[in-house]
DNA sequence: TAGTGGTCTAGACCACAAA
DNA sequence: TTGTGGTCTAGACCACTAA
C-alpha cells in the first residue's frame, strides 16, 4: 500500500500503478471520486508535483477526469487497457477471452522489396527477416501477419525461437530491441482468393488492413507489418480526442 | 517570439504552441535536436516545470522523443497532427488535399433505439436528433455518416443551420456542447445494398465501419456516430506507444 | 467561504551519454 | 568530466465549484 523508497522505480509510477490497480479492480466504480491531490499527498507523503505526475498518466490513459473546484472522478467506461497501445496477438486475443494460436506459414530472409524498405526509410535491398503467420482464435482463423524486420538490428532472430510458441517482442527485447512507438494505416478490403483460402471466409469477404511501421527508443523504424483480419471475426477499438 | 504574461493562456501552452509551430513549419527537421531545457529556461525566462510541460504535450503528440543524457529531438515523420484527435469531416477532407461536400439525406427527432440508448447510456425511447449525410470528396462519394445526439443537451439543434454547409460541431460548440474524450470501434464489412447505391459501389465492395461514442467535459456520452466509408477511398491513421 | 484542481517558481540530486 | 533529461521537493497564487 505504501510506496517503495528504495526502488528505483519512480514513486510517481509506483503510485500510478497503485490507483490504476484500483480503478481497474472497481474499488472505485465509473464516475466516484479519487481522493483529492491533498489527500494523495498526505497519505503518501509526496510532493504535489509527484502526486500530479501520477494523474497525468492515468488522465492520459483516459482513466481519469479532473474538474476544477469539484475534484477528480473515474470516467465512465473504464477503458480498454490496449487502446492506442501496441498489444502482441496473444494478449490481444487473451483480453478477449479468446484462446490464441499460431500457425507459422514462412519464415526466410529477403533483401527488401522497394516499398518496405521505402516505409522504413532503409535502401532497397537491405535484409530483411520475414515471417508469416496464420492466427486462430479459439480454434478458427482470425488473421495472417507478416512480419519484416530489420535483420541487422536482430541478427539470427528467425533461428532462435518457435514462433508458433512464443512471442516475437520477447525475441526481440532480449536482444535490446524495444518497440516504443507506432503509427499504422487501416483499411478495409475484399479478401484476394488466397488470403480467403487460409482465413476461411469466401473470396471478396471484407478484411480489416492494418500496415504498421514501429520505431525503436532511437525512433528508428525497425518492424513493418501487415496484417488482416476476418472482418466478421475482429473488431478494432480506440480512443480519441477532441 | 516572447511569452505573454498577461495573456489568460498559460505560459507552458503559449510556448507549447511557439515550438509546435515551428516543427510544422519546419524550422526544426526530423531527426534534430530542440533547444535543451536550460536553454528554453533562459531564452523565455520560466522555470524548469514550465518548459517540461510544453515538452510534455509535444511529447504526448508524437512530435518530439527525449533521451536522457543526449537531447530533445523532433521525430522521424512530422506525425499527422490529426492522429488520435477528433477531427470533421471537412477538416480531414481538407487534410488530405480534397474538396468535402455534403448531401443531407435525412434529418429528423426519434425515440433512441435499444441498441443506441444502450451505447449513450440513456433510457430507451429518449428523444434523439437523428441526421444522415453522404459525404463527398472530390465530387465523388466517400462516405455515410448517421449522428445521433442526445436532444435534451442540445435542443433545436436540428432547425438551427443547413448542415450541408456548416459543421454540426460548430452548432454543438454553441450551445456550449464541446465533445473532447470519443472512443470508437472499427470494423470491416460488405456494402448492403442500400448503402453500396448510395457509395456508387458494387454491393459486397469492402467499407469501413466506424461506430464512435462522444462525450462532453462532464464526461457524459452526448453523441452516437455511424460512418461507413468506401474501402477504395479511405484509410485511417493511427498511433501507437509501446 | 472553504476546498478543489490549474499554474508557476526555484531550487535539488540523480542516471545516462558523449567527449 | 560536462551537460543532458528524469525525478522530486516545498512552497505560492489563481480560478472555479459548491455550500
Amino acid at each position: 500500500m505504501t510506496l517503495n523508497r528504495i526502488s528505483k522505480v519512480p514513486l510517481y509510477h509506483q503510485l500510478y500503478e497503485q490507483l490504476r490497480g484500483r480503478i481497474l479492480r472497481g474499488d472505485w466504480g465509473p464516475g466516484d471520486m479519487l481522493p483529492t491531490e491533498n489527500e494523495l499527498i498526505a497519505a503518501h507523503d509526496v510532493s504535489r508535483n509527484t502526486v500530479r505526475q501520477a494523474l497525468d498518466a492515468l488522465l492520459n490513459e483516459g482513466l481519469i477526469s479532473r474538474q476544477r473546484g469539484r475534484g477528480t472522478f473515474v470516467t465512465r467506461p473504464p477503458l480498454e487497457a490496449n487502446a492506442g497501445r501496441i498489444v502482441s496477438f496473444t494478449e490481444d486475443a487473451r483480453q478477449r477471452g479468446l484462446i490464441p494460436a499460431t500457425r507459422v506459414l514462412s519464415s526466410e530472409l529477403l533483401p527488401a522489396p522497394a516499398a518496405i524498405a521505402e516505409a522504413l526509410g532503409v535502401a532497397p535491398g537491405e535484409e530483411l527477416a520475414h515471417l508469416r503467420r496464420l492466427r486462430l482464435a479459439g480454434g478458427e482463423p482470425l488473421s495472417i501477419e507478416d512480419t519484416y524486420l530489420l535483420h541487422r538490428l536482430c541478427p539470427g532472430i528467425l533461428g532462435q525461437e518457435d514462433y508458433a510458441r512464443s512471442p516475437l517482442r520477447e525475441a526481440l527485447a532480449r536482444q535490446g530491441v524495444y518497440l516504443v512507438r507506432a503509427h499504422q494505416k487501416i483499411r478495409a478490403i475484399n479478401a484476394p482468393p488466397d488470403m480467403a483460402h487460409l482465413l476461411a471466409v469466401a473470396p471478396g469477404a471484407a478484411l480489416l488492413s492494418i500496415e504498421r511501421i514501429s520505431s525503436n527508443e532511437q525512433d528508428v523504424p525497425v518492424e513493418y507489418l501487415r496484417v488482416v483480419y476476418r472482418g466478421d471475426r475482429y473488431t478494432l477499438y480506440n480512443e480519441l480526442r477532441g
